[in-house]
DNA sequence: GTTTACGTTTACGTGAACGTAAACTAGTCC
DNA sequence: GGACTAGTTTACGTTCACGTAAACGTAAAC
């Protein structure tokens, strides 16, 4: 299970470009090991990689993004930052369930403008025969 | 009903800048009537802005957002331009399927850490009692 | 033995979405 | 009538998240 991957692979693996995943690198998101010069890149380092994009995928900047990353770890903090911590989290709690919320009313919209489009679409035919 | 707002009415509305909106207006998303120089915004603009916010909330960029409020008009589209926007919608509606699950699995993730840090916290308070 | 594939570093460039400052106008309050 | 308050235009500046080009290293493939 110690399984690695080169930088390529990631890359294809999840659509992106090996400049994205370097990226990361410099902002010190991820920090492969090395075989030679080359990365290598371990599966903890895929899992951030993939916790990154999904935080892309919800319209997170990267520092949001490492801003929730940082809970995942039960960092040896003291009791102040642990509260802060758990405040940071109902916030981000928060914007997801309006986020929710949105992607809802969205979606009904669609299903809407389909149906309009649909009738459009269905009248000029009913007219061409 | 004919209800109108100032630029700075708006921008308190949605706590944004009046900047933000006057952009939005540079990118043709609004178009408000003038009173003298000043703009007046109409409840069809207001609307409009809320749209494009909720767009950015779900992490949509201006031109994303462009392309969806096109589909809320039934534009004297040809079928060709009616069909691609079927298309359109449907890759939407997959986007938002696949938010909704990024949405779903990271309210659990951070449901966890809320877990971890809270029991870090009672451990902690244990300790000193 | 050189071409091809894949990797590296360094560094300037870019598009999006505004921020910010300057210089101005027009009505309102006291 | 001077000072606010809210609005305007113009235009350069800024941050983020990479893109892109240059110049180079390394190993397999032909």
């Amino acid at each position: 299970m110690g399984n690695t991957y080169t930088i390529s692979e990631l890359a294809r693996e999840f659509d992106i470009t090996t400049r994205t995943i370097r990226h990361y690198e410099d902002e010190s998101f991820l920090s492969p090991k090395r075989d030679g010069q080359k990365r290598l890149y371990a599966e903890k380092d895929r899992i951030l990689l993939k916790l990154i994009l999904r935080g892309k995928r919800l319209g997170f900047s990267l520092s949001e993004s490492r801003g929730i990353l940082a809970l995942y770890e039960p960092r040896g903090s003291n009791q102040k930052q642990l509260q802060s911590m758990l405040e940071l989290i109902k916030e981000k709690e928060a914007g997801l369930e309006r986020q929710l919320e949105d992607i809802q009313t969205m979606q009904s919209d669609l299903l809407e403008a389909e149906a309009r489009i649909s009738e459009t679409l269905s009248a000029a035919r009913n007219k061409r025969d």
